[in-house]
DNA sequence: CTGAAAGCGCTTACAG
DNA sequence: CTGAAAGCGCTTACAG
């Protein structure tokens, strides 16, 4: 048993090939009774029409590839549930590749992406060098960053403020009361300016109103709850009148809320703690974690946007879409 | 700009197409200097073989698809993690669909796939009815399903035993001093049967040390933190004696916990709660929540190997690959 | 309203 | 070791 062809419908049903392709693509100028005819013999041979022929004569696949570090982090699937949602209701279909934050892994998930072909990539994975993507980067090939700027051609960007949401962190610690104020930062090998702006930020929001954060009550950690534990172990031993801490992102926030937990230092009347990132996980924990929010799935939309606009007209330049975080306020503040 | 072709390259090497498809194949019997020649041309056009047109010919495209119901819930990461893990080291991309659970969606996703066309589908979201699956998986489309038995030609399945995890579950209650027991289920539309076995498992497992489970003692909600809550609420106003509650799901459980947390009953030592699933967000809950866990990962990697099979060898049958559950205690028990 | 011809970018025999 | 021919399953002009 062998799939159908458009041969074989056009056979079964006496007309030409191009008469077939005219009814699966609901192109006009055929005869209903024709139509009828066609659509029988499509029924009859239960005849899917493949995309690859058509990839080939169109250039286009109709496919899309989204990179991402990790699907299973708890981070990325309000994301990548809108980039799908936006697909489906637009007619693609998306391949989707790990890197786990890996450079190696993250060039053979767009290689191969590329020799799909796909019609676009969508990247929320930073590892790359800017020469590499924008020798990805085509007219053919358009690329989507997530929080990374795209100052070359055919690409374009959605990023979030990051220093703005590190500000927020500062205001919003003051607000409550806190005077003196620890950060847990995240442990980074590669240098991504980006990943410092939340720090900036937060100390820029700090001396805004006359506070400031003392380099030795920032620690960095691995950007997980067991790294958030320790972290801030070391961080509360160290300096016990902090009753302030922003943590990098919510994972390692939760650690942080254990620390405290099995210190016995009262949340929030003690110390206060606020994340970053807002997942889910925050709503379920004991205090409830305070965050500074990203809208995740409004993240997944723009940057389906930005590729709706590449895909249009590449030729043309974006300006990057920006994601404004704000302050959720629940119960560690 | 146009993406170079592999007839560009051979022009500019001086050669044959076939010679370029050798190279780019890594096929033998090509003289060492054509080759450098060749990879030279390749090079300098920036040249990337499309799969497309290599799909047209083998009848195969090194893409599979894979549809669940939603990859944003909590439970699916883990498993989809393995079938991409399993897919990048084997050489093939991956479509996913969301399906929400709805059998329009389901449909479509599935039609969507066969057009593309993949060369196989992993299905874990259960809507559609047999014969449609069935019409659908031929040769040239095998499927994989997930818990729901496979029992037509070019199909496979990966099933969790679901009695026995309901076994388990009655069996550590019991264990733990539980005497009075209640079950706290998921409310569903359709009639999967699939769905009801935890609670046929639970119920048998009481009956094997001389225990029952009333009708009033049961109680239907939708399958998230919110209903289980309302749920449990429900269920401990009825009958204070309850000692243990076994959930559906996790995420029940979860609004389980909160219920008896807010009506000041205290977990494990008056009430004993334990859940289904073994999400990730069990561990941050006050109190951890035991559960009836399965292994995500694992069944996304035997997912995988029944796709493999059914690849290699469409015409043979495959019996189903089984996942057993297993108890893991923390402290909600 | 319908069909013959050419072609999308590759690979698969086969011939030399 | 290399290339000419045919073909995978479609669509795109174009002719009638």
């Amino acid at each position: 048993m062998k799939r159908a062809n458009i041969r074989e419908v056009a056979e079964r049903a006496g007309v030409s090939r191009q008469t077939v392709s005219r009814v699966i693509n609901e192109l006009p100028g055929v005869r209903p009774g024709t139509q009828d005819r066609v659509q029988k013999a499509i029924d009859e041979l239960g005849y899917i029409a493949t995309n690859t022929a058509k990839a080939l004569v169109s250039q286009k696949t109709a496919t899309f590839g989204l990179v991402l570090a990790d699907i299973s982090n708890p981070f990325f699937p309000g994301f990548a549930r809108a980039v799908f949602d936006q697909a489906n209701s637009n007619g693609y279909n998306v391949l989707l590749c790990n890197t786990d934050n890996d450079l190696a892994l993250e060039k053979k998930a767009i290689l191969s992406l590329a020799k799909q072909p796909v019609d676009g990539i969508i990247i929320f994975s930073n590892r790359s060098d800017g020469d590499f993507l924008k020798s990805v980067a085509k007219p053919y090939l358009p690329l989507v960053l997530i929080n990374r700027p795209a100052n070359f051609q055919y690409a374009a960007s959605v990023q979030s403020k990051n220093k703005v949401g590190g500000e927020l962190a500062a205001k919003h610690l003051i607000e409550k009361g806190c005077t003196n104020f620890g950060y847990i930062g995240r442990l980074d090998p590669s240098r991504e300016t980006q990943k410092v702006r939340r720090l900036m930020g937060f100390k820029k929001g700090l001396e805004a109103k006359g506070y400031s954060l003392k380099e030795s009550d920032i620690e960095l950690t691995e950007p997980n709850d067991i790294g958030g534990y320790a972290a801030a172990t070391r961080l509360l031993r160290r300096n016990r009148k902090i009753d302030g801490i922003f943590c990098y992102n919510d994972i390692i926030a939760v650690g942080v809320l254990r620390a405290c937990k099995d210190s016995g230092i009262r949340m929030p009347s003690k110390v206060k703690v606020i994340g970053y990132d807002g997942i889910r996980l925050g709503e379920y924990v004991d205090p409830k974690l305070t965050t500074v929010s990203i809208d995740q799935y409004g993240l997944g939309v723009c940057a389906f946007k930005q590729l709706q606009k590449l895909l249009e007209n590449p030729d043309k330049k974006y300006r990057p879409l920006w994601i404004q975080p704000e302050v959720l306020e629940r119960d560690s503040t």
